[in-house]
DNA sequence: CGGGGAATTGAGAGGGATCAAAAAGGGTGG
DNA sequence: CCACCCTTTTTGATCCCTCTCAATTCCCCG
């Protein structure tokens, strides 16, 4: 496997990642061990395992979960590329969280004590991963308030608008016309949702039957996004802000 | 109000935290603005408000919480001393979540750019400040699983042992006999549950009267906790392991 | 002693869960 | 190109956990 250079990371090419110094480059070029592809379902980060990586998802979607020991499962939230994974592992007494790929991913793998190093020896970087781990925090927040207070169906609306705008904004902001890639099946959705496969399908299929979205071919659009935002009590201006990438 | 010097800090003499260098004491001290005090009920940090002051909570309980329009809410997580709030404010395109005083609550105010200054001047209080933001991701990720997975049941009880260790820790880690202080009502753990406020109150009364918790005089006791945490299907060792301080 | 928030409790309703099958897709080896 | 198998999507019938609504009771405090 051919590691890309940072220098040429593709993920920094897009303007909706923050531009790094060359000095700040070349430490993350130097912490990086190497490069890792994993296949759809397989695990990047094991349930319950303790020490471990870190990583930036380069490209795919992966998700992290929590399962009881009956086997419930909950998806916490669902990683696409530029975001960083494994920061939280080993700071909690809580049993960590697992990570699995959604679609083949390919993952640049950092030694934990990266953590560390990139703090020190560029502290823009280390403000950059407090940046990164705040952002993901308040995703789950916006998970927990649909999960505690809204209905089946704001919640459908909620994630797919969420999904959706995070997926675009991977594609220079915009879709073009085809709609976004959206590889969640109705069961991750179902998990992520707290809601069961089967209600999870009944609440889909009537959102499409109001017109409110359309997938084919693993791409997803939004026919009348005003008419969801609103189903989903969402506020917040279309475009993500730039953010930073490790 | 007489602002403590960090150096007398009392949060600082409890075992639960991590000593601090002379230079990093010396900073925050220096980056801390003063003190405040907030009355039960009030709020620290509105919700929807973009630009924020940060605080670390020196005395008593908090909560973060976000709404939505019609006045559903939903509580994040409970903030206990040594919590540094207000990280995630501006992070994110998503609105903001609200802070509220749970009890007549003290904290240290800074600046917003001290989450800079932090990083900056003492990179190692850059790692404490992604260490406590990653931290209390996964305090979210806990809930988060609660409400997707767990019975109502399971909630109460999952919801109690944690409060209950959290509070404990502040305790130099065991309770006295008398139980820890929990100022929580009913009203504050149903909306952190996802719960109605009657059904909180039905499930509360029926763990009681089989034993598995005693509330008297605003303090808690785990008659017998090993219970409970088979109800609650959580694992994870006693103790939490020490935090860093900021 | 009065007043207001917090805790309790009961009756009735309903949003989602469960269980069970069938229908669609999508590879893939022959 | 077809038969086959496995995953994903749909749909129907039925059940029950939890919500809503409405009183009461309790408790703290001025």
């Amino acid at each position: 496997m051919d590691a890309t250079p940072c220098i040429d990371c593709p993920l920094r090419a897009l303007p909706l990642f923050l531009p790094h110094t060359e000095e700040e480059l070349a430490l993350v070029q130097f912490l990086k061990r190497r490069e890792l592809s994993v296949d759809a379902g397989e695990a990047v980060i094991h349930e319950g395992q303790g020490e471990t990586r870190l990583f930036t998802l380069l490209e795919g979607w992966a998700y992290r979960f929590k399962t009881l020991s009956d086997g419930r499962r909950q998806i916490l939230n669902f990683l696409l590329a530029g975001d960083f994974i494994g920061v939280q592992q080993k700071m909690s007494d809580a049993a960590a969280h697992g990570v699995v790929a959604l679609t083949p991913v390919r993952l640049c793998v950092f030694d934990r004590d990266a953590l560390w190093e990139l703090h020190r020896g560029q502290p823009s970087m280390g403000f950059n991963v407090t940046w990164l781990t705040a952002h993901e925090e308040s995703l789950v927040d916006d998970n927990l308030l649909s999960l505690g207070r809204r209905s089946a169906e704001e919640r459908v609306a909620t994630a797919l608008i969420l999904l959706y705008k995070r997926a675009a904004a991977l594609r220079h902001g915009a879709d073009d016309g085809r709609g976004v890639p959206f590889p969640v099946t109705q069961q991750h959705l179902a998990d992520a949702l707290g809601l069961s496969l089967a209600y999870t399908n009944k609440t889909l299929r009537k959102l499409e039957r109001r017109g409110l979205y359309r997938l084919a071919d693993g791409r997803l659009t939004l026919p009348d996004p005003k008419a969801l935002v609103r189903l989903a009590d969402l506020y917040g201006d279309g475009r993500p802000p730039p953010r930073p990438l490790v």
